[in-house]
DNA sequence: GTGAAAGCGCTAACAG
DNA sequence: CTGTTAGCGCTTTCAC
């Protein structure tokens, strides 16, 4: 690794270093004979800018920080974290940002973050998962004027730009799809009630329902945790009252509810069918394959890094919105083949 | 955020800026008085240093990063990495440090990877993860000079610093534990040839057998590619050999695997037992629950970062190993408990 | 199109 | 124990 700087690469190219660090750059004021030379030295010497010195100079540092919470680190069990990170990261990446990863473990992690994140010239954004009831660490972040995104819709709504995927509309999907198939007492497992997805997922359960005329069932809806023992749990709890069709928020819920009913010596789909949401990979193999809302994971963070670019570039005001469709994947757990 | 300087607080305290400096970084020489004047002065501004000022003149930037090439993209569908990457974080936020992510996943990322890590002034040092044949990257890092700890056995075994898990003894429990249940044709379902990981568990495998006088047949080893479509595909050429049990060299290949014997209209562990590798959570849960080989992600990471920093501290001089051991974890599909 | 020069905000001798 | 000073390596006006 060379140790050498725009001053030795002006020296040996024969010009100023305003030139040389032009010519790094990409900056247009260079004759082209000059530019050809330059580049020549960078190559042969494996010159390499200095990244401090870089951000020192223009106050931009050319890195993005993703803080995910205490909460989402359980959710590491699921592929949902990584996907999304994989998007993010890809997506930095391709604009030449570093990406600065934080997550949240302890509760001492809960108090340092803060300072770490908003450090001075470090970041230029952040992106910051958060749909949780009384999360402070949102409120500080905003209110240091970094440019945000948050991913997920946050809990109080400020004037804060974030992305999310329709959880509403797709939650609705799902149950409509159970309702055109004839299914009558459709039961649904929800996530956790401080969380804003957990709450728009319920809400386009009781929509579909409630658009078709139907009552809502308060026996019929049963919280889970976002795990697979939470939907396990929470179908043991709901099989007394007899659902034939059952939207759980999550996958992974589906899956332990669905593990319930097995062991319940009950059948998916012919005793109860089942829509889940999420579209894990692992789903997909087991028989009976799950029916799902697919949400387009990588795609979400690729858009979250574009939208924080936007905010470095042109400012935080006005808040950005973005909401991104779902897709409902029909296999086997539904019993939509069956049907027919 | 304020954008107050060392200087501003100096000022506002009645002393120079080195002795700001001083109380910012817990120098010892600076009267307690004064100290404590210093940090209200700080408490009550807001001031923060600046992280590209302070790298600059120190030449330490206080940030890892942690390199996960192309080939573990696709892994991300298992907790692994997930597991790991909290284990690294967490440690790196105990010692103070930023984590940078640096995630391969195209074939441009692979390109451009090289010049984004080894930029000067950026990492401290460098976690990569990298047991592949025919891995570029590694030899570059290492030539770079950078502090470095490989993650996982090197290919090429040259003077690097690694931390791994004992993937040969792991192995070599596994199988002996399916001998010692009296089992005659004990398979193998390896992993893709070309990284060590695979060769270290075939060649546990190949140990215990030898070592209690058995032959290897070579009909009983099948090679996969840790997905779960690999299990189950391994498995299909492997079931006209007539195995009666078999030793997946990772869960998810395990998983795929039970799938193709279930489809073939045989039990687990009845007519085939199972043992995995590495302890998935989701691995647990439906019957038969599977026996494994467990492995210390999480302290990995930890592991993993401590010898970082005291390669950082100390000089890369000589290269640290860490080879972290494994535990047989006794679940149904072995057929352990049948047996008894 | 090019160079000189003034910082960016901090650390770390060194002197006292 | 504290202040002075000289950088760290780069960007960016501002002249020319």
């Amino acid at each position: 690794m060379s140790n050498l700087t725009l001053e030795d690469i002006a020296k040996q190219a024969g010009v100023s270093r305003s030139t040389v660090s032009r010519v790094v750059n990409d900056h247009p004021n260079v004759r082209e004979e000059v530019r050809k030379r330059v580049k020549e030295v960078i190559r042969l010497t494996g010159y390499q800018p200095h990244a401090a010195a870089r951000t020192l100079a223009s106050q931009r540092s050319w890195m993005l920080g993703l803080v995910l919470p205490r909460s989402v680190s359980s959710f590491f069990a699921d592929p949902y974290f990584p996907r999304l990170t994989q998007g993010i990261a890809q997506t930095c990446n391709q604009y030449n940002y570093t990406l600065g990863l934080f997550l949240i473990s302890t509760k001492e992690d809960e108090e340092t973050i803060f300072p770490r994140v908003s450090r001075k010239g470090l970041l230029d954004g952040i992106l910051l998962q958060s749909d949780q009831l009384g999360d402070q660490l949102t409120e500080q972040v905003i209110q240091s004027h970094i440019p945000l995104v948050i991913i997920g819709r946050p809990f109080y709504n400020k004037d804060v730009s974030y992305i999310d995927v329709d959880n509403i509309n797709g939650a609705f999907t799902a149950v409509s799809h159970l309702i055109r198939l004839g299914y009558q007492r459709i039961a649904t497992i929800t996530g956790v009630p401080t969380r804003t997805v957990s709450i728009d997922r319920k809400e386009g359960y009781i929509k579909a329902l409630s658009e078709r005329g139907r009552n809502i069932d308060e026996s019929l809806i049963v919280e889970g945790d976002f795990t697979e023992a939470g939907g396990y749990y929470a179908m043991q709890k709901l099989m007394p009252h007899k659902p034939d069709a059952v939207f759980a928020a999550s996958d992974i819920m589906a899956i332990g509810a669905m593990r319930a009913v097995r062991e319940a010596g009950l059948r998916v789909p012919e005793d109860i069918a089942f829509v889940g949401f999420d579209d894990l990979p692992l789903a997909t193999l087991p028989e009976p394959r799950l029916t799902t809302i697919r949400q387009p994971v990588y795609q979400f963070g690729v858009k979250a890094v574009e939208i924080l670019l936007d905010l470095i570039e042109n400012g935080i005001e006005p808040p950005r919105r973005i909401i991104m469709d779902t897709e409902l994947i029909i296999r086997n757990s539904c019993g939509a083949s069956r049907k027919k």
